[in-house]
RNA sequence: GGGCCCGUAGCUCAGCGGUUAGAGCAGGGGACUCAUAAUCCCUGGGUCGCAGGUUCGAAUCCUGCCGGGCCUACCA
């Protein structure tokens, strides 16, 4: 087996935000792979950063009264420490803002500017006078032109779906100051993508650089319409680098963000005395991406086409994965599901999430759910009651003797697992954990029904069977560590032990198909806990706890001022007859039902009071079921005027709070209102 | 609106054109007691979302429908 060389990266975290067990999918699928590769003799180092620049990055520092500097170092340490409370292993952990990506940026810009892809264009955007930024869409907040709903982004409507520019808003609001933003021109620079069209289309569609589904995404999305330039600077302020040949404007973040893939394995290189151009600049060396799958675009199209215009390696494969889900849903912050990486720690080993995400790991791009209840029997079952209590049962017995001089008559179970391990490096290689550990789990039931079968506890009672039991020991200890090398990827610390108990570190995949003979056996320490659900459920409770003390005190109860920022206070007054023009009524559910060709909707029949009733279509379908709304109480605007819908005519709407998506609360008015009933 | 992915046992998933559809866990019964109430043996359980089509043959390929998730680029 020839050695091979290999870059593998995964995605740069925001320097704005700390890592949740949502990002640790991705660090911990990468840092088994890479320990695999190194585990199988090959040359891999695993290179991260942290993606430093950027509009957010700029104005939390400015919120924060501050420099850029300060918090991206800040905000390093705690992602470097978080990372290796779960044994990520990076041989290079960098920073975009390094000098090493200011001259590689460089580098790449002139490649851009030679290949002619770089021309200049004036485009308007909104911008803050008050916050003195341009704003991007996502910090503008205003009426849809369309439907007239509030609050939305400047870019899209989340509640008609209608798309526009953010110029076309209905009083517009900063996200930032507040301040009425104003549109204003300025040049930006763009890179002609669609010149490289063909070159793309190849490597998207050619030599399984991509998995199956994205390269059929990329084709029937993108490549089959010409490529938008896209818009790779931004005018100051912004935290950033400065174009040298552009003064006063900024490489966009998604520019350097990849770049730093290089900066940071530039660094490993200086410390390492390794020729740069060797890891990046020769066909021998294998690029691997991990990424989410929402950053696809960025790394499939925009990246390729960078390396290839500036001459260096492209990726041999972009591994891409899907999205965390716990119990089925989505992250959530209030249901306190939305776990830091910090706070998981303080709750349980984490080998836990390393060994239980490899099981369900495998080379899609399909989400993966954290399911509470599996994770903690799935973690007792497999790695407490099958691995470590094959060495628990076994160790105690060969403490005294250590292992037989030669390896005893196994009934060939000690051969087939080292057959069983090219099985297991096939599923690695392929990014198919899950299998790997199903397959692993496989032959501990093996070494589990083994041990059984030879009753080593029936031995121990017996002396003239000293022989049979230390035999029966060294078997049962060997099939231990062969399972410990095939789990070393994934349970480094397990590894390390198994190394400790049986005085020979496991450093070499190899090490699972040379059974140990002759050597003692140290006393038999404890590696691993089991896992209760009451854990589980304690680091949901303190997540959800954390979520609102995050924010600014006000009050005795330190509310965050989230809410505000989205949708800053109106600055108008209006007046009291402005005000009693709007007719809000208690009203009675009396009947609900799901609009089902809609996403969002339910239609509504609301009972005012006698006969009186007005049907409502409201977006809410995401939150409440039909069945539970029945008889409720609501407060809704009776004199709306009605609105004809793609589903039928809506003749009011209920209210409610919250930012749209799983976040509505309907309001309810306290008992004893009855329906019809004015709220003044 | 457009696109991508998924829908197989209670749960998580494997199988992706060829013998009576599999695994782990959960459930039921038994054994054992060395081990972190761990382990071992036996066992029940599925019209492979629905409807058509292609084929000698389909969970597996094609079309449509239903249900779920996600994406929709000058957003980080």
């Amino acid at each position: 087996m020839t050695a091979r060389r290999m870059v593998v990266t995964a995605a740069l975290p925001y320097a704005n935000g700390h890592i949740h067990i949502g990002h640790l999918v991705e660090y911990i699928q990468t840092d088994i792979w890479v320990r695999f590769q190194k585990l199988r003799g090959h040359r891999a180092i695993y290179i991260c950063a942290d993606d430093t620049h950027g509009t957010a990055i700029m104005l939390r520092a400015r919120q924060e009264g501050r420099s850029e500097e300060e918090l991206i170092a800040d905000m390093q340490q705690a992602h470097v420490r978080d990372f290796a409370g779960f044994d990520i292993h990076f041989d290079n952990y960098g920073s975009t803002h390094s000098q090493e990506n200011r001259e590689l940026c460089q580098r790449f810009w002139q490649a851009l500017r030679e290949a002619g892809l770089v021309y200049e264009k004036e485009v308007e955007q909104l911008y803050d006078p008050q916050a003195q930024t341009f704003l991007a869409d996502r910090f503008v907040r205003g009426t849809c032109p369309r439907c007239k709903a509030p609050g939305q982004y400047g870019d899209s409507c989340e509640s008609c779906g209608a798309t526009y520019s953010p110029a076309e808003l209905i009083d517009p609001q900063s996200t930032i100051s507040g301040a009425r933003p104003e549109p204003r021109r300025a040049k930006h620079l763009f890179i002609q993508i669609e010149k490289l069209h063909d070159f793309l289309e190849q490597w998207t569609q050619q030599d399984e650089h991509l998995q199956p589904e994205v390269a059929n995404y990329l084709k029937g999305h993108f490549l089959n319409q010409p490529l938008r330039d896209w818009d790779v600077s931004r005018p100051a302020p912004y935290f950033g680098f400065e174009i040298p040949d552009y003064p006063g404007h900024y490489w966009y973040v998604w520019f350097d963000a990849p770049i730093g893939y290089l900066a940071s394995t530039w660094q490993w290189c200086k410390r390492h005395g390794e020729d740069f151009d060797h890891w990046w600049r020769n066909p021998e060396t294998e690029i691997h991406h991990f990424i989410g799958k929402d950053i696809t675009y960025f790394h499939t199209l925009f990246w390729p086409a960078m390396l290839h215009v500036a001459g260096f390696n492209l990726p041999t494969k972009v591994h891409i994965h899907g999205f965390l889900t716990v119990g089925g849903e989505k992250m959530s912050k209030s249901k306190g599901t939305f776990v830091m990486a910090s706070t998981y720690l303080k709750h349980l080993d984490p080998a836990y999430l390393r060994y239980y995400y490899a099981t369900k790991l495998t080379h899609k791009v399909d989400d993966l759910d954290l399911n509470p209840e599996e994770f903690v029997q799935r973690v007792n079952a497999d790695l407490v009651g099958k691995v470590v209590n094959l060495a628990s049962r076994t160790a105690r017995f060969a403490h005294a003797t250590g292992l037989s001089p030669t390896y005893p008559e196994d009934q060939g179970l000690f051969a087939a697992g080292v057959e069983q391990g090219e099985r297991i490096a096939a599923a690695y290689e392929q990014g198919n954990y899950n299998q790997a550990m199903r397959l692993v789990m496989e032959l501990a039931d093996r070494a589990n029904a083994y041990v059984e079968s030879r009753q080593p506890w029936q031995l121990a009672k017996q002396p003239d069977k000293a022989q049979q039991l230390q035999d029966t020991c060294t078997v049962g200890l060997n099939l231990f560590r062969q399972i410990a090398v095939y789990l070393a990827p994934v349970l480094p610390r397990l590894a390390e032990q198994t190394g400790e108990l049986l005085g020979e570190p496991i450093t070499r995949w190899q090490q699972a198909a040379e059974p140990l003979t002759g050597t003692p056996v140290a006393r038999f320490r404890h590696m691993l806990k089991r896992a209760s659900l009451e854990q589980v459920h304690a680091m949901f409770e303190e997540s959800k706890q954390a979520e609102s003390e995050t924010s600014s005190p006000a009050g005795g109860f330190q509310d965050s001022d989230e809410p505000l920022r989205q949708e800053p206070l109106v600055a108008e007054h209006c007046t009291f007859e402005q005000f009693t023009k709007i007719d809000l009524r208690v009203a009675r559910v009396v009947a609900a039902e799901d609009v089902k060709e809609s996403k969002k909707l339910l239609r509504l029949t609301l009972n005012l009071g006698g006969q009186e009733t007005r049907q409502v279509l409201a977006g809410i379908k995401g939150v409440y079921r039909p069945e539970e709304l029945v008889g409720q109480l609501v407060i809704c605007c009776a004199n709306l005027q009605p609105r004809k819908m793609r589903f039928g005519t809506s003749e009011g709407m209920v209210l409610a709070a919250g930012p749209g998506g799983k976040e509505i609360y309907l309001l309810r008015p306290d008992s004893g209102a009855k329906p019809g009933q004015r709220v003044h």
